[in-house]
DNA sequence: TGGAAAAGTTTCTTATAGGAAACACGGTCT
DNA sequence: AGACCGTGTTTCCTATAAGAAACTTTTCCA
């Protein structure tokens, strides 16, 4: 992508790129309040080279990195964080409440939000469930990627595969794997809103 | 949490499974249909580097595995698989109304949900945005990736780079590139509550 | 078939990652 | 003050990552 921004906060984002690894995994560990000792235990490796990663003072490896996101609980994206174009640069877009796109399929009633971004990469949608209408389950729902939903109004039960059905109301939210069978229904008096957030 | 934890247990204790890592490269170079000289160049690393990452002979470095899932547009959160295709494979996660992880920044007061699942790729929080707090709007956020955001409650603007201030009130949701400098504030009497769902 | 060019693998060498131990620094006891 | 932690840094050494070039395998066309 071509320099849009005059901000030059943009090369710092790009200097620091070397920089952001150690400076995130010192927060986490601090986040934890734990000392370079305990951090590099539960990791694995020894203190002294943890401190000369926070330090940006080596590359450390790949297997390192990945032993200390798994004992910090880092958010693994954020560490490749790095200059380059994303495909829907610099764009937004947006969707009034009640204008999403209608789909509706023999299951549910969908307002897909937000398409004007055809190529973003998550597909945000409502749905509006019937209430106690549970002739509809019959067969799980399945797609390859991960699901999160978050329940607007309503009562809601999730039904995945492996586990027991899961009761929820307005604020609740749950994350699965969608290639995993899955399906909702409303349990309320009144119609159920979610919102799903989809991710191929 | 809440007493029942339908919650994920991550009891997974690796065997040092350098193989993944090998053959998803692998796979991601072939599937562009090129060659080691090829997919080298375009991380900028040796192919003889390349090949014996690729045959699980080295452990390469986080640099070196960052280049290449630039060049080779790898999902990143799956490198850090530790067997099978996806961690969250077969899983789900669950966060009760308000019983999400508080993490507060100076900026934002957040409450990230389903953080059991480390390894999924969206993550996804709520903001509560105190009413006509103004002062914090210094700087843009920005972090590469996309984001889309549900307003709950309450009255805010979204500032974006590039474009005018976005008023938004409950039920209205965005969708944007984060990589664009961006900020939220609420605009109501009341606090406002907006969920977030972030990619990489 | 051959034999050349391309793709991939294996040396070989140099630079450096990673860990143990030494060092430095700051607190907090008596 | 001095001695003693606990925490983080630096030094030193060994193991090894990364690249260049040599080597092997595959592809492909006359």
């Amino acid at each position: 992508m071509e320099p849009v921004s005059p901000n030059t906060e943009d090369e710092i984002v790009e200097a620091n790129d070397l920089d952001h690894l150690g400076k995130m995994i010192r927060e986490a560990r601090q986040q934890k309040g734990w000392t370079l000792e305990e951090a590099g235990k539960a990791a694995g490796i020894g203190r002294s080279t943890l401190s000369k990663i926070e330090n940006n003072q080596t590359r450390p490896s790949f297997d390192i990195v990945r032993r200390l996101t798994k004992a910090l609980d880092l958010k693994t994206p954020q560490l490749f964080v790095q200059s380059g174009p994303s495909d829907i640069s610099g764009r937004r877009d947006v969707t009034m409440s009640g204008q999403g796109e209608p789909q509706d399929t023999p299951t549910y009633s969908h307002e897909l939000l937000c398409t004007e971004l055809t190529s973003k990469r998550m597909f945000p949608y409502i749905s509006t469930i019937k209430a106690r209408d549970v002739s509809e389950f019959e067969s799980w729902i399945r797609h390859r990627g991960e699901e999160f939903m978050y329940v607007i109004s309503g009562e809601v039960t999730l039904f995945t595969e492996h586990y027991r059905p899961l009761a929820l109301k307005a604020g609740d939210s749950v994350y699965y794997d969608s290639g995993m069978g899955h399906g909702c229904i409303s349990t309320s008096e009144e119609d159920a809103k979610v919102l799903w957030v989809s991710l191929e």
